[in-house]
DNA sequence: AACCAAGCCAACCGCCGGAGT
DNA sequence: TACTCCGGCGGTTGGCTTGGT
C-alpha cells in the first residue's frame, strides 16, 4: 500500500559497477557482513540503491561464485531441476551453490532453451536426451514459469513458502532420482572426464583483507591492465571471469565469515556458510574446476541416508565438508 | 573496412512475503 | 491487528560483444 521506493531515484546511479564501487561494497561487507542492505549506502557513500548492492553482492561479489562455463553435469542438473521445479532460479540455484540464480537463469535463457528446442525439433536424438526428455516432459522449456503460479502474474507459486518448501523437499527424492538417471545415462561422464575450465590467468590467491583487495584493483586499474577503469562498465566479460573473481570471491570470503546470519537462512535458496572456506579457495582457485563438484553430486545422490529431505541439498553437501574439494 | 544482426550478460524493475514495531 | 520496512525472487531490458555479410 504505497509503498515508498526502496531508494529515492534521485541521486541514486544506475548501470554498470565500477571497480571502486565494488571495493567499497566489498570493504564494507567484510566488515559488517552481508545483510542490513539499507545500511550499505549510508555508511559506505555509495550512491547505489539498497537493492543494487545487494544484488551485485549476492550475484558477483559474493565468494565462491564460479562464472561462465557450465559443464555438462551442471547443465544436466539444471535441465532436470527446472524440469521439476519450473523457474524457481533461486531453488535451483541452491542445488548449485557456486552458481547464482541470475546466472543460471542467463544461462537457461540463452542457452538450455534453445538446446532444449533444438533437441526437441530433432526429436528421437538421442544423446543426453535423458535431461532434455525430463525437461520436455513438463513444459519444453518455454513458459515454464507457469507451471509454478499460474495464479496472476504468474510470478509466484501458487503456494505458500512454508508449503513450497515442503513440497520441494519431496521433491528431492524425485530429484535425485532424476539425477541418478541422468547420470546414469552417460556413465562415463565422470568428473575425470570432464574438462575443467581453464585456469583464469594470473589466478593465484585470493584477497582475503581490504587491502589485498585494493591491491588487486590497484592492477586492475591501472591503464595497461586490461581494460582499464572505463572497461569497468563491462565489468562483464574479461574483467569478469579472470580478475573479478579474485578479488571478489576471496575478499568476501573472510567478509562472510562474520556474516552472522543478517539476511540469510531462511528459504531453500539460502546461500551457503562460507565462514570456513576462505584459504582453501585460494588453493584450489587455481585449476579445480568442477569435477570434484561432482564428486559431491555423486556422493549426495549415492547418500540415500542423508536424504531426510534437507531443502537446499547441495548446499548441505557442499560448503561444510570441505570446501577446497569444491572449487 | 564498414555495417548489421544476433547473442550474451549485468543490472533494473516490480511484486511478494516475513519480520519488526 | 495493522502497518511499514527490508530482503528475496523472477521477468525483463539495455548495452556491449561477436559473428556474418
Amino acid at each position: 500500500m504505497g509503498r515508498p521506493p526502496c531508494c529515492d531515484k534521485v541521486g541514486v546511479k544506475k548501470g554498470p559497477w565500477t571497480p571502486e564501487e565494488d571495493l567499497m561494497l566489498v570493504s564494507y561487507v567484510q566488515e559488517h557482513g552481508p545483510g542490513n542492505w539499507r545500511a550499505v549506502p549510508t555508511n559506505t557513500g555509495l550512491m547505489r540503491c539498497s537493492k543494487s548492492c545487494r544484488l551485485r553482492w549476492t550475484n558477483y561479489l559474493r565468494p565462491g561464485i564460479k562464472r561462465g562455463n557450465f559443464t555438462d553435469q551442471e547443465e544436466k542438473l539444471i535441465i532436470h531441476l527446472q524440469a521439476l521445479l519450473g523457474n524457481r532460479w533461486a531453488a535451483i540455484a541452491s542445488y548449485l551453490p557456486e552458481r547464482t540464480d541470475n546466472d543460471i537463469k542467463n544461462y537457461w535463457n540463452t542457452h538450455l532453451k534453445k538446446k532444449l528446442k533444438k533437441m526437441q525439433a530433432g526429436e528421437g536424438g538421442g544423446g543426453d536426451d535423458g535431461a532434455a526428455g525430463a525437461a520436455s516432459g513438463s513444459d519444453g522449456g518455454d513458459a515454464a514459469g507457469d507451471r509454478t503460479g499460474g495464479a496472476g502474474a504468474g510470478k509466484r507459486p501458487a503456494v505458500p513458502k512454508g508449503q513450497w518448501e515442503r513440497r520441494l523437499q519431496t521433491d528431492i527424492h524425485t530429484a535425485r532420482q532424476a539425477l541418478r538417471d541422468a547420470l546414469s545415462l552417460e556413465p562415463s561422464v565422470t568428473p575425470a572426464k570432464v574438462a575443467p575450465p581453464p585456469t583464469p590467468p594470473g589466478s593465484t590467491t585470493y584477497a582475503s583483507s581490504a587491502e589485498n583487495i585494493a591491491r588487486l584493483l590497484e592492477g586492475w586499474l591501472r591503464p595497461g591492465g586490461g581494460k582499464g577503469p572505463e572497461a569497468s562498465g563491462s565489468t562483464s566479460t574479461t574483467a569478469t571471469t579472470q580478475q573479478r573473481p579474485q578479488c571478489s570471491g576471496e575478499g568476501a570470503a573472510s567478509a562472510s565469515a562474520s556474516h552472522s546470519g543478517g539476511a540469510a537462512g531462511n528459504t531453500a535458496a539460502q546461500t551457503p556458510d562460507y565462514s570456513t572456506e576462505t584459504s582453501k579457495m585460494a588453493g584450489s582457485a587455481a585449476g579445480a574446476g568442477s569435477a570434484p563438484a561432482f564428486s559431491m553430486l555423486e556422493s549426495w545422490l549415492l547418500d540415500d541416508g542423508m536424504g531426510h529431505g534437507e531443502v537446499g541439498l547441495m548446499a548441505d553437501v557442499v560448503p561444510l565438508g570441505d570446501p577446497s574439494e569444491f572449487f
